[in-house]
DNA sequence: GCCAACGTTGGC
DNA sequence: GCCAACGTTGGC
């Protein structure tokens, strides 16, 4: 199993948006790198950190865990979409989406300040670079994450 | 709102 | 295949 951290700027989608939903597909991915992610390496029940970007105080708030696998994302066929794309065509989709489950808010939210101060996780891609939205979490940092939020 | 960092596009 | 121009992300 594996983890991961989705990003998304709570004005587009919260993760109280998300609880709501309960289940949502993870649409509009549109950088080859997190599409990699999603289309070859998200397996279903891999485990996800939901973090809040692009915001005052970015962090982490609430846990996720993936039902669906990779599944071409159909929002770059619809012309009338604002995540269209005439480079993806049915027959040979570009870009992948898949779905989650909320599971629960952390006991703690964690912002990104915190993750900063802490060496151990000095490595982690949040850190190091800064834009890609779907990237991989180590084992032992989210460990420590789930730690902190615990504390 | 600014802007650095980075990805993508397209002319050559 | 290079690289300048442009667009986007996201911390601050």
């Amino acid at each position: 199993m594996n983890y991961w951290l989705f990003k998304s700027e709570p004005s587009d989608y919260s993760f109280n948006d998300f609880i709501s939903d309960k289940e949502t597909c993870w649409e509009g991915i549109r950088n080859y790198q997190a599409r990699n992610f999603i289309r070859d390496d998200i397996k279903k029940n891999d485990k996800v950190l939901f973090y809040h970007s692009n915001i005052s105080e970015p962090h982490l708030i609430g846990l996720a865990k993936v039902v669906r696998e990779a599944y071409p994302d159909h929002y770059s066929w619809d012309k009338t979409h604002k995540y269209y794309d005439p480079k993806s065509l049915p027959e040979n989709p570009r870009w992948f989406m898949v779905d989650i489950k909320a599971a629960k808010k952390l006991k703690r939210i964690v912002y990104l300040k915190e993750i900063k101060k802490e060496p151990k996780l000095s490595e982690m891609i949040l850190l190091n670079n800064s834009r890609l939205s779907i990237q991989p979490v180590k084992k032992h940092e989210w460990d420590l994450i789930i730690k902190m939020s615990n504390s």
